[in-house]
DNA sequence: GACGCATCTGAACGGCGTCAAGATGATCTT
DNA sequence: AAGATCATCTTGACGCCGTTCAGATGCGTC
């Protein structure tokens, strides 16, 4: 009994089992949050027993990273795109800012299981770099387009250090409640976004004021 | 056998199990790790048997919460020292983020402890802001200090909260090892705290260059 | 001395991650 | 076409987890 699915050649018995599990484990996680994502509960949502998932993961953790990579493309995908519909060369920034914060709020658990520290230990972070349209080159550039000294390498690299962590700091600290009433006095989320990020010079190199 | 104690009138049995479990957990907190920290595992190094604890705390949560708790308490004091420290005004800010993310650096697994998102819910971050010598308002008067308008409260806020998203950040991804390379770079693991400070308004009124 | 009650223990339940042994069935060889 | 091969999946088990509940323990009070 062949479903319909785009099998090409790889898979044997299930079709493409390790699709599946990440597909379900990305159900289950905007579902049911981080806290539901059991390796037993991937396996009952994908319809097979709990021990199917071990020929095609070493273990828990590589399954979310698998499911951490994806998040990672979708938020290249997300800043590459608002770094094109910016208008002025001074809002990009704001606009990567704002894009990233957005990303991290509308894929709240996604974004936990990328940043999650209990894996990696090691090796695993790379994704902060180095893969040309990577999120951390898309700001790097950025702020080459938005007048930082290409050549100084030390001050670009810190001053994408800086922007990356004010986006992460505010995308881990944005859906605190503490905030709504200044959400509201400065009219909506997003307002609030550009707001904090006025108070970076990364952001914004003219005056606000 | 009463073992020599602060023991007062609280507890019956044990001498004060509360206190002995949340020092059991921050010991193996700092031993082995968060992922370390199970109820039993804290039941267990404070001598006591796994259904022990649910007399002192409605369940792992509450323990966790506690051992946050003074985890703020220290995180405050820290902060309350580097303000008294630091020299010049300009300097304070500086001062502050670099012994937030200290603190951050040198207490990792408490650190992400007191930031665990799978707790909380809805109340409980309170310690963020409130308490009067609260780390919040340390950041929130350090600017006023600096020169901030204490009568623009929105602006005062997004400012806070822009500069504690900044430290936060940065505490969490200082420990990447993508960034040695750049601390060796520029001196040492404080002054590359410093450097990325340096790109933020908040924490430099004054132009680097 | 007897009672009450907070405190702690022991045993149990279901769920978890993981592993070893066996069943299943697609592909390859002849 | 038939059998061998081998990745794939299932079954069942182990130890650990959080949590609950009935019962033992012993302090404080009357």
């Amino acid at each position: 009994m062949r479903e319909a699915a785009a099998a090409e050649s790889r898979p044997y018995h299930h079709g493409d089992l390790r699709r599946a599990l990440i597909d379900a484990a990305r159900r289950l996680l905007e579902s049911d949050g981080p806290s539901a994502l059991s390796l037993r509960a991937v396996a009952r949502e994908a319809g097979v027993s709990p021990a199917a998932p071990y020929h095609h993961f070493k273990d828990k953790g590589e399954l979310l990273d698998a499911v951490a990579e994806e998040g990672w493309d979708m938020l290249n995908h997300a800043l590459t795109s608002a770094r094109a519909m910016a208008v002025g060369v001074k809002d990009k920034m704001a606009a990567l800012g704002v894009a990233y914060v957005c990303f991290a709020r509308d894929n709240p658990s996604l974004y936990r299981v990328m940043y999650d520290g209990s894996r990696d230990k090691e090796d695993l972070p790379e994704h902060l770099k180095m893969t040309e349209d990577s999120a951390y080159c898309q700001v790097r550039d950025t702020l080459v387009e938005a007048g930082a000294d290409p050549g100084d390498e030390v001050g670009l690299e810190l001053a994408t250090t800086a922007a990356w962590c004010a986006a992460h700091g505010l995308a881990e600290m944005a859906s605190f409640k503490q905030f709504d009433h200044l959400k509201v006095a400065i009219g909506g989320e997003e307002a609030f976004f550009r707001g904090v990020f006025e108070h970076m010079k990364i952001f914004a190199q003219d005056e606000p004021k």
